[in-house]
DNA sequence: TCCTTATAGTTAAGCGCTTAACTATTCGAT
DNA sequence: ATCGAATAGTTAAGCGCTTAACTATAAGGA
C-alpha cells in the first residue's frame, strides 16, 4: 500500500510538499497541487492514520461512551436514538466513532476505559454520564480530553434535557385530567441522576396544587418492560383505587400497560398511564403512549456539534434542551364513577 | 504524560527491555520485571497506541460495520442485540470497538468507509452485510483486512443464522395450526438477502404440504412498525378472509397486530400473527409474540470469537446458527367458524 | 535602488514504540 | 576443558507522517 513517500516520488516533489497539499497549508502552486493529486489518485493513496496521529497528535477518532450498568445497555432504544444524532454529525465531519462501554465500580470506570483515555487515540469524547456510582467524563476532563457530557456529571460542557420540567409536565398533565389517585413507577435513585430531577419536577407540580406528593405510592423498577409490569402489579395490589400511573421511562410504562390489560382493565378508561423518553415504539404501541419527548437524537447531535467546537478551540456553552409533553391515547380524564 | 523512555530511565533499563516486559517476550529476569512494573505504576504509564500501531502494525481496534440503509439503522433493536455479543468478547480481549455506518450507493460503500479501510487503524472487522445493493465486507477482503461477515455477502469467514430453516419453521407452525388463508408481510427483495432465504424456506414448507405458495397474498413493508400496520391494512382490505399473517420481522408483526386490534378483531382468536427475530420487546408485547429466535447476541459473540481466531492466524470455519420457533400468545389454531 | 516580506519548495528531525542485531555472560553437553 | 546454545540486556534503525528551519526567488513598499 502506497505511502506519502511513494506519492512524492511519483509527483516529483518532497514529502513535505505532499503533506502541505493534503492539509492545504502554505505554500504550493496550483501546478504542484495537480501533480500531487494525480499521483494520489494513481496510487490510491490514503494516509496511514497511526503515523499521522503520532506526528501530529490528531487521530480523527471520537469516543462515544455509554456506561455499562443497570438495565442492559443494549436493550435501550434511547441509546440507539442518541447515537443516531452523534453519528450523523461525525460522519459529516469525516470522523470515526469509537464505542466505549465502561463497567463501573465504586473505584470508578474499569481499567480498559482508563487505558483508552491515556492511549492518545482520542481527539475527543461524548459521554452519557448519569450514573451516581461514578463519572465517566470526569477522568477525561482530568486528562484534558475535549469532552461533552450528556447528563449531570458535569459543571460545564454538557448537554441535558430539562428533566425537572419534563417531570413537572408529566405530573401537570395527569393532574389536569383530574387524577388524584396517582401511583409512581421510578427506579432506585442510585441508577440515574436524571430521574431524580424528573421526580423533583413531579413533586413541584403536585405541591403547586396543594397536594401531598409523599402520599402518592411509589415503586422502583429498573427501566425494563418486565419491571414495569412487576411494579404495576405491586402498586395496584396495594392501592386498587389508583386511576393513574406516572412511569419514569417508556418501557416501564409499556410494562405497566400490559399488566393493567392483563387484569381486564382498560387503558386509559380505567387507568391512565404516562411514560417518559418517547422511544420509537411509543407512538406505535397498541395504545399510543402519552409521554415526555426528551430529544435523544437532538441531544446527540448537539453534543457532537459542541464537541467539534471544543476541539477547534471555540468557546462552548452548555445546552439544556426543552422537554415536551406528547399527548397520545394512554391518558384520559379520570372517570367520575371511580 | 509519561513515555516508554521515561519508564526506562526510572527503572534503570533500556526502552527495549521495558517493551519486552510489557509484551512479555524474552528475555528478562524477574528482578528486572519488578523494577519496570514499579516504574510503570509510579509514572501511571500507558502505551501511546498510535506509536505502537506505527511500530508494530497492531492497533487493538476492531471495526463493527452496519450499513446505513433502509429502515433507519438506529431504530432496529436487532442491531443493539448483535452489538451486545460483539462488545462482550471485545471487552474481554481488551480491544476497542470502532463503529462504522457506511452509506451505500450503486458504486459501493461511501468514501469515508473506504478511507477507514485504508487507514491502518483496524486489526479486523465484523460487518453486518446483507444489503443486495453493495457489499461492505468485500472491500475489506480485497485489502486483506481480517473480516468476519454476519450475513450472506461472503463465501467464507461468515456467521449466519439459518434463515431458510427459520422461514420453514414459521410457515410450518402456521400450517400446523390449521391455517390456510395466510398473508405474508415481507420487504422489497432489494433490502436484505437474509429475508429472501426466509421466504424460500416458507415456500418450501408450503409446497411440502402440497400448497400453492404463490396463492398466498403478499405485501412489502420496510421493517418498521408503521409499515407493518400499513401492509396489514392493505392485505386485510383485499383479503378479509385471512386467518394468519406471517411477518418477516417482529416490528412489522407488532404493527400488524396493532392494526388488527384497531379493527376490533382479536389476536390470535380472529387472526394469528407470527414475527421473526425475537427482539427484546417481543416477549413483553401486549400479546407476547410468537416468533423465530435468530440468536442476534450469539451471532455477534461468535463473529467476534472467529475474528480473534482469524487475527491470530488460526483456521476459521464459517458458522450457521440454528433458528428456533418461540411459540407465545399471538398464534392459535384456526377458528372453525371462519 | 534597496530592503523587507511573501512565496515555493526542500531537508531533516522527531513523534513513541517495536524489534533485529548486537554484546556479554551463563549453562549444558560432549 | 571446550564449544554451542540459551539467557540477559542494549543499541539503533525504522515504522509514516508532520512541520520547523532552511534555501532560493519574487514582489512590494519606501
Amino acid at each position: 500500500m502506497a505511502t506519502l513517500s511513494d506519492v512524492a516520488k511519483l509527483a516529483g516533489v518532497s514529502t513535505a510538499t505532499v503533506s502541505k497539499v493534503l492539509s492545504n497549508t502554505p505554500y504550493f502552486t496550483e501546478e504542484t497541487r495537480l501533480k500531487v493529486e494525480r499521483a494520489i489518485k494513481e496510487l490510491n493513496y490514503s494516509p496511514n492514520l497511526p503515523a499521522r496521529a503520532l506526528a501530529s497528535g490528531r487521530t480523527e477518532i471520537i469516543a462515544v461512551v455509554f456506561p455499562y450498568i443497570y438495565d442492559p445497555l443494549f436493550t435501550d432504544p434511547f441509546v440507539l436514538h442518541m447515537l443516531q444524532g452523534i453519528e450523523a454529525v461525525c460522519h459529516e465531519r469525516g470522523y470515526n466513532l469509537l464505542l466505549s462501554t465502561p463497567r463501573l465500580t465504586f473505584e470508578g470506570p474499569d481499567d480498559l476505559y482508563l487505558r483508552l483515555l491515556r492511549s492518545h487515540y482520542l481527539d475527543g469524547m461524548i459521554a452519557l454520564d448519569n450514573v451516581p456510582l461514578a463519572s465517566v467524563s470526569e477522568p477525561a476532563r482530568q486528562r484534558d480530553i475535549p469532552c461533552i457530557t450528556i447528563g449531570y456529571h458535569a459543571t460545564h460542557h454538557y448537554v441535558r434535557t430539562d428533566d425537572h420540567g419534563g417531570g413537572m409536565q408529566a405530573m401537570q398533565h395527569i393532574l389536569d385530567l383530574g387524577h388524584r389517585q396517582i401511583g409512581i413507577i421510578s427506579v432506585s435513585d442510585s441508577l440515574n441522576i436524571a430521574l431524580n430531577h424528573r421526580l423533583t419536577g413531579m413533586r413541584s407540580a403536585a405541591e403547586a396544587r396543594g397536594l401531598n406528593y409523599d402520599a402518592f405510592p411509589t415503586a422502583q423498577g429498573d427501566f425494563s418492560v418486565d419491571s414495569g409490569m412487576a411494579e404495576a402489579a405491586a402498586l395496584l395490589a396495594q392501592h386498587p383505587d389508583l386511576t393513574a400511573l406516572v412511569c419514569l421511562n417508556d418501557r416501564m410504562a409499556m410494562g405497566a400497560i400490559q399488566y393493567i390489560r392483563s387484569l381486564g382493565k382498560r387503558v386509559p378508561e380505567d387507568i391512565s398511564v404516562i411514560g417518559y423518553d418517547d422511544i420509537p415504539t411509543a407512538a406505535g404501541f397498541a395504545t399510543p403512549l402519552t409521554t415526555i419527548f426528551n430529544q435523544a437524537p437532538t441531544s446527540g447531535q448537539v453534543a457532537a456539534q459542541l464537541l467539534f467546537d471544543l476541539i477547534e478551540g471555540k468557546p462552548v456553552q452548555s445546552v439544556v434542551l426543552p422537554t415536551q409533553l406528547v399527548s397520545r391515547a394512554s391518558t384520559a380524564p379520570v372517570s367520575r364513577e371511580s
